[in-house]
DNA sequence: CCACAACCTGACCATCCGGTCAACGAAAAT
DNA sequence: ATTTTCGTTGACCGGATGGTCAGGTTGTGG
């Protein structure tokens, strides 16, 4: 019972507790204005009045604008790699890409903002994490290639290039977040609903999974 | 052959001429400043350079960066209202679908800048072109569904939701735009070549017709 | 040839933005 | 209780940016 005693997890601690706090507030307010202005029309300002901070209290926490964009980015791309392993350990591409399908739209409801931040990094050439595409996504990509290969050897499914079936899953489940506006205003400008949250996940999965001959 | 008089199409003349001329080094300009900065982060500065032209100019020719915007928006979108053409006069899904497929992908090829420009105003919760989602698109869109649930109808295709089908064809396509830099660096740096782009447009297709249950 | 209109542009300005800093308050360590 | 470390913040600065403008040049119609 001493002044680091507590019930679990990590580090606590007043002053610890401050730094996680407000870290948080900044990161998802950083996340929500890089996604709406872009790196270049989000300032600084606009950040720290939504995370209800002084200005210079974030450059307290996060030395450059850079700096803390390049966390927000990290921050989906984790998420995005987690999904990733309903990918493994599958039997079959039924299960395994249905699962993988399930996983990115769920993200995309949750954590639009994010995946908005990472195409529009990806889009401009992806200044800042050039190195994660080159390496962490590569040998994901290849392993995943490898997988789909593999079902597609042992007649589990059509023998499509498994790179282009890939680009497909980003391509589709990405757009209900990156293109959530666009959806919306379709959807007679109200945001879907739970119900045809599920009809598009449906939709997506019959779709792909019919198109690769997997079901 | 007075002075007005020429061989074929709209007006000419020097004065003409020049404007035009400018006018298209300004918007190409623009289209390729915006596209790798967003709004935020193209300067006039940066498109007057890249014209060749002193930024002076460009405000005589569009007062402002917004409507200089605004006209790069509306050209992708034009282009891409042409192509739906290839939906129309299509007697089954195959075909239809088929052709639109292409003219996306071939547009992806063609014009990467517009659709990253539009992807991110979309992004952006579409400030200038708010009217245009809730009216032309919306219209054209309707007219989509339309086409495709007769098809449906007929027997000529699965009965999947219209407007997911239609989602995934704009997601798929543009995706080799708008993320066409993660595509190349999962390439090993390269562009795709000639028979690449081939092997994609073909995967697509199978993929989606098949998934429709088109062929 | 003249006068008017269209086109061109260097220099300039007001504003905004990322980032700094010094001074201060609160917690924690000794 | 004292010192030290960490967190806080208003005020400020240099540089960049969108936009203006006055004075020029070039084309065109009469």
């Amino acid at each position: 019972m001493t002044q680091t005693a507590q019930v679990s997890q990590i580090k606590s601690g007043k002053r610890t507790d401050i730094r996680r706090e407000n870290e948080r507030l900044i990161l998802d307010a950083a996340e929500k204005v890089f996604a709406e202005a872009g790196f270049g029309g989000a300032t600084m300002q606009l950040i720290a009045d939504l995370a209800g901070l002084p200005k210079a209290n974030l450059h307290y926490y996060f030395a450059t604008k850079e700096d803390l964009y390049r966390r927000v980015v990290s921050q989906i791309f984790e998420i995005w790699l987690d999904a990733a392993a309903s990918f493994d350990n599958a039997p079959d591409p039924a299960s395994g890409i249905g699962a993988y399908i399930d996983a990115k739209m769920d993200i995309s409801r949750r954590h639009p903002h994010g995946s908005k931040v990472w195409a529009s990094e990806v889009m401009h050439g992806a200044p800042v994490i050039q190195d994660y595409l080159e390496t962490t996504l590569t040998e994901w990509t290849n392993g995943r290639i490898a997988v789909i290969q593999r079902w597609i050897d042992q007649g589990k499914m059509n023998a499509i290039d498994p790179r282009h079936l890939l680009y497909m899953l980003w391509a589709t489940t990405q757009h209900y977040a990156d293109f959530g506006h666009q959806i919306e205003t379709l959807n007679a400008g109200k945001p879907l609903s739970d119900r045809q949250w599920n009809e598009a996940k449906a939709s997506v999965k019959t779709m792909i999974l019919r198109g690769i001959g997997a079901i």
